[in-house]
DNA sequence: TTAAGCAATAAAAACGTTTTTATAGAATAC
DNA sequence: GTATTCTATAAAAACGTTTTTATTGCTTAA
């Protein structure tokens, strides 16, 4: 055995598909045929190469593959970097992501590649050098804006992509995404219901494409209820705790401030919660506020939120395993899924007159 | 312009070193080397050629090249994948340490790969495939147990890698940590100065390295202080805000409950906030609860917490270093950094015998 | 004046695959 | 019984580099 293996690997080098021929007594031509399970080998003769494969270890070089063929087997993840100063908990869900992701590339040959982006404009150029060194097979990205240069490029350069968010061309490319527009419905629908008239949304920046599917939400629900729009609570910035609290700081000054606040995160969750802390209003009693949450944290807030949930490594899987379809020629029009998050009620989210606010509100 | 491009590369083709050869008209060897600024060709060749490669848009094909040289470019990195059921909020700091990495190979050939893992012992099992197969240059990861198969491999195989955290072998590899023992020190010792005796320290299970440090920093301070240790209120477990929760449940039925408690990480505070409001408890009066954060987030606790700070994104940019230069054959006792995190008061953490508590207390 | 050394470049080999083309022998057709 | 097709395998070419070896034309040394 030990013998055996010496004779094959002359010394400390890893075995080839040269070292295979030489112990089976086939030629190069046949073992790697024969690995590739060509119809054109007999069956016993690829029995054969198998088992010597196992026997002495082979494994192929996937760089020689890969110059031969052309395929990278890299798949190639556009990781936004935190540019929020101070440390701020910005974009952790990425962890999520791509442990969904590599969940669904497991067991395929195809590898998983990080390439760090400050923004949209700089993955275009990170995905044109992708395409043209050929760098990776697919790409996968977040962060999709209203009209997204990468999802242009990409499309027209017939390159294999799933993006994880929706933008206006989002019929002709694959796609995962969370249902964001329902979800700003569904929470200012159930404010609403609960006797409040004026609700904060907290929003991402505006040129990401679901911050308009959460504005059309939220105008949506106070339109049906035949109630005036709130677009002037309507707060757009990074996805921070800071901006949460900078938020109900601000909003607290308008001659009518909110008694619902609608998050779009755990960290804009948190920082809201600080900031009407901060005003010595309670989430229990004075205000209602309604979370969202990638990973299940809400739960244990102070007091515990109503939210919507949705585990967006669920997002990542699927986004793998669209990925690996695309790449195998599937069309995208095939490889589109949208998830509803489910609803976490813990909280009455009604509007209590007798809070501190009310009496701040009666004084006035 | 556009009619010269078309001349060299036949069509649509990317430009190879022989389209180089062709148009500048020197041999492909002498174009390789040129590229890589080899001493041989002149000075003039070799500004010639660089012109005419930025000219038709050349780069080098990185798996022609590895396949020739044996190296990669490609450095792995170890991630943990979620295991924790109910999608509880666990190892997102891992988008920062990859993003930390990430910034540290910009600029550097070498590309960043995930390799997920479900725990050191499969770390170990990807670890040979990695080395066995060639598939990196180099290796990063985390999780460091007391001994730690991954390093014990690597070591002896001679195959560089970076770890974070450190081992009882940490004098013989590189690695980036945290002063896990001054923490648990600095931490006891700040809440037996506020008169507290009975401290809950929350740690992770004790096969990592660095729940034996914090153990061990938080026996001394209590040897300093001449008081008896509280072995019994020391609590193992995934960290979670669950397995917070549960603990602050758990230690309050003890016969002397704890009065003090020194967190991990974000989870597992917010875990602990969440059980001691559970039981009626605040941490304002009645407990002190000192935080740790990868992430700038204790600030926006209920109420904003006492904490050991130290950004995780710094130890992954650190590590990034190390690992580059580890590669180019630096030794590994020159690629060794402890991080001390900074202290954030916010809280008196003083034991105050009015509280809550101290009325049970009383009462018994 | 010629052999030796040098400088600059070119040719060829090699890395480990896959794929195309070739070859030997067996089976079939007439 | 020979020409033909088929089958299984082998040989060779190719992918795009880098590196080793070879070549050419000059200098320099004796």
């Amino acid at each position: 055995m030990t013998a055996r293996r010496s004779h094959s690997a002359p010394k400390g080098m890893r075995p080839t598909v040269k070292t295979l021929a030489e112990v089976t007594g086939y030629s190069i031509a046949t073992v790697s045929k024969a690995l590739n399970d060509s119809p054109v080998v007999t069956e016993d003769t690829k029995e054969r190469i198998r088992e010597a494969a196992r026997q002495i270890g082979y494994s192929v070089n996937p760089r020689a593959a890969s110059l031969r063929t052309g395929k990278t087997f890299q798949v190639a993840v556009l990781m936004p970097i935190s540019v929020a100063e101070g440390h701020e908990w910005n974009g952790v869900e990425y962890a999520e992501i791509l442990s969904g992701i590599s969940q669904a590339l497991e067991g395929s040959p195809y590898q998983l590649s990080i390439y760090p982006i400050r923004d949209a404009d700089e993955g275009l150029k990170v995905a044109g050098t992708i395409v043209r060194r050929g760098l990776a097979d697919g790409i996968a990205f977040s962060g999709i804006r209203q009209s997204d240069p990468r999802i242009d490029f990409l499309s027209s350069a017939d390159f294999p992509f799933v993006a994880m968010g929706r933008c206006d061309t989002a019929a002709r490319y694959a796609f995962v995404d969370i249902d964001s527009h329902w979800i700003a419905l569904d929470a200012t629908r159930r404010l609403i219901a609960g006797g409040h008239s004026r609700i904060a949304l907290i929003n991402p920046r505006p040129d990401l494409a679901y911050a308009q599917s959460r504005a059309e939400g939220f105008r949506t629900a106070f339109a049906e209820a035949g109630l005036p729009d709130c677009d002037d609570l309507i707060a757009e910035g990074d996805l921070t705790a800071r901006f949460g609290r900078d938020t109900a700081h601000r909003l607290h000054g308008n001659a009518r401030p909110p008694t619902g606040f609608i998050c779009v995160n755990e960290a804009t969750t948190l920082g809201v919660l600080a900031g009407l802390r901060d005003l010595g209003l309670s989430a229990e009693s004075d205000v209602s506020v309604i979370a969202y949450d990638d990973l299940n944290v809400s739960e244990y807030f102070a007091p515990p939120l109503t939210t919507h949930f949705q585990p967006v490594e669920d997002l990542g899987r699927t986004l793998g395993e669209f990925l690996l379809r695309r790449m195998a020629g599937e069309p995208p029009s095939d490889l589109q899924k949208v998830f509803r998050p489910i609803l976490i009620p813990r909280q009455p989210d009604r509007l209590i007159e007798t809070g501190h606010l009310a009496q701040q509100r009666r004084r006035r």
